[in-house]
DNA sequence: TCCCAATTGATAATGATTCTCATTTTTCTC
DNA sequence: GAGAAAAATGAGAATCATTATCAATTGGGA
């Protein structure tokens, strides 16, 4: 009858980073996976290199397609898999939009927020200290104790509003 | 191979409310089906009830199961296209926490963002007009054209945090 | 009441993601 | 550098939420 079986709460997938070495663009792939405390392949160094290559928020199929382009034999289980590692890590920061496949960046050092174009996909990173002040207050007006937040912001950028 | 096949982007869920009557607590659900141009059926009033009747926000199989204890016959089809339309025409909010399924909620004349206990998964709902202008302020700066935003705040709340 | 388009429910399909497990690698120890 | 234990991989099946298909049913205007 039900198709589904009922969905126990899961834990959500807000995490506190458990390792804090450095994610900053000058550290070696190798140093990263094994800050992870991971071993290193050359699977997970292509992962991390497709992810650190770009401005672009890459989906796991795309880095998936990036990545098989020089090694062939790779299953898109283990980007999967290393990319939920890396993200557990707080190495990648997870973005989902809507009920879109999931999109994946490196977390520098700098939190910031997303402000989308619903035309044409693009994204722009920002940051406001303002609004962050803000989330905080609310938060404790709750009495909660704020761990993560996402803001995504919608919009026509000005390329698509010609 | 690829096991996926390549996904187009979609255009986006945010959407301009077509259908502008009422969503008040008083508006018969009648009312609001055939504001929406539908035909009225008990599977669709019995969805909305379940929609209206907490102050929870249910997931789509949560109102299936309420809704199959009075009307046992009803597919979960119906009422994920009845609540896909509902959205649509932004009679109910969508809510997407992570990759958990969506959370859905009857749209008061009043906006508001979401804090959310990522112990009990409870879900406080505020609303903060400064950050609103602030966020608008952001996209002015970007030369944005803004149409909606997601605001969540994930914490502990007090009764969680004893 | 009659008719037809809208709606329904059962079921299959989809798309993203996760799991399983047998096989292969990495790294640690000597 | 060889050998062994543990971790990682890849292929494919499984899962989960959601959507599509389609034949049978029904609401509501003429």
């Amino acid at each position: 009858m039900n198709p589904q079986t009922q969905n126990s709460l899961p834990v959500s997938n807000v995490q506190t980073p458990l390792i804090k070495a450095s994610r900053s663009p000058k550290t070696p792939s190798k140093t990263v996976i094994r800050n992870l405390g991971l071993k290193v392949t050359d699977q997970r160094i292509a992962i991390i290199e497709v992810v650190r290559s770009g401005p672009k928020h890459f989906t796991a199929q795309e880095i998936y397609e990036l990545v098989t382009e020089k090694n062939p034999e790779i299953g898109f289980a283990t980007v999967y898999r290393f990319l939920r590692k890396l993200s557990e890590n707080s190495f990648v920061t997870e973005v989902r939009l809507g009920g879109m496949p999931a999109r994946y960046e490196w977390a520098l050092k700098k939190h910031h927020d997303h402000l989308t174009c619903t035309q044409c996909q693009k994204i722009v990173e920002f940051e406001n200290p303002e609004i962050e002040r803000l989330q905080s207050k609310v938060a404790k007006e709750f009495g909660f104790e704020l761990s993560d937040h996402v803001l995504e912001l919608y919009g026509i950028c000005p390329d698509c509003r010609k």
